[in-house]
DNA sequence: TTCGTTCTACGAAATTATTCGTACTTAAAA
DNA sequence: TTTTAAGTACGAATAATTTCGTAGAACGAA
C-alpha cells in the first residue's frame, strides 16, 4: 500500500492547482489560489518552499523564478482520497459511494452512458480472471 | 446550498465513531480512538468538550457520564466531503468519481448487479423530469 | 462515613500550520 | 552604471489544534 501521506489545507489547494496547470511558478499559484484571498505573495511562497522541503514538490532552479512541480501523483492522491471516504463513510462499500454520487450529482445522459459501458467491460473482465 | 463545515482531523474521527455507533460517552470513544493511540483520556474528552461548544456535538448530562451524539448528519457530511472530491480531484465530473471508485475497489458481482439496477431506476426517472 | 474509582472542567504547555515583514539577490530597463 | 521590479530566503509572530496535568464533583462499595 502507498504510504499514508498527510497534506494541509494549503498544501492540498497548491497540488490541486499543479495538477491542472502543470509546473508553474510561486507567482502563478499565488495569482490563483493566494491573491483572491487577499493573503501575502510571501505566504504562498513560504508554503511552497516548506511542501519542497518536505518533497512534495520538486523545482527547477536554473532561472531565477523557480518553477515547482508536484512531486505526488494525482492518481495516487485519488486513490487515496477516494479509499479514505469509502473506508470512513460508506462503510467501505464502493457500491455505496457510486450510487451516493449517481444520487447527488446527476450525471448527464453521456456520462450515465459511460458508466454503463464501463460497467459491461468490468463484467466480462471478470469472467476472465484468475 | 449547506453551509461549508471545516473539520479538524481529530473531530472527523470522532463524528464516524459517533455515526457508526450510536451516542457514546467519552469513554467509549476514547477506547475506540485515543487508546489505541497511546493518548490520554483527556484528551478525547476535551475535543469532545470543544466540538459541543462549537455545536458539533449535542450531549446529554442527565447522569454523571454524559451522553454524546453528533449534531451534524452524516448525509451531509457524505455529500460535502464527495462534492469536494468530485470539484478538486475529478474535475467536477461525477462518472469520473464513479470509474475510478469502481476501477479501484472492485466491487463483487452483488455489488455490482446492485449498481446497475440503481441505473436503470436513474434512467426512467430521468425521463419522466419536469 | 470514608475510600477509591470515574467522571467533568479548566488552564496551560506543546505542537503544527499559517502568515507576513525584512533582507538580500538577480536581471533587465533606463 | 544606476535604478527599479520581481524573486528567494528566512526568522519570527500569530493562530489553530492537540495534548495532558491537576482539581474537584459524583457515586458506589467497604
Amino acid at each position: 500500500m502507498a504510504k499514508e501521506i498527510k497534506l494541509t489545507e494549503g498544501e492540498q489547494e497548491i497540488l490541486h492547482v499543479l495538477w491542472q496547470s502543470g509546473p508553474s511558478s510561486v507567482r502563478d499559484i499565488h495569482e490563483i489560489i493566494g491573491a483572491p484571498k487577499q493573503k501575502s505573495y510571501t505566504t504562498t511562497l513560504k508554503i511552497m518552499q516548506i511542501m519542497y522541503e518536505k518533497g512534495l514538490l520538486t523545482r527547477n532552479e536554473s532561472s531565477k523564478t523557480h518553477i515547482y512541480k508536484a512531486a505526488i501523483s494525482e492518481k495516487s492522491s485519488k486513490q487515496q482520497a477516494v479509499g479514505k471516504i469509502i473506508k470512513n463513510l460508506f462503510k467501505g462499500s464502493a457500491a455505496q459511494l457510486v450510487m451516493h454520487a449517481l444520487g447527488n450529482h446527476r450525471p448527464s445522459k453521456e456520462e450515465l452512458d459511460e458508466i454503463k459501458t464501463y460497467l459491461s467491460q468490468l463484467d466480462e473482465s471478470a469472467d476472465k480472471k484468475k
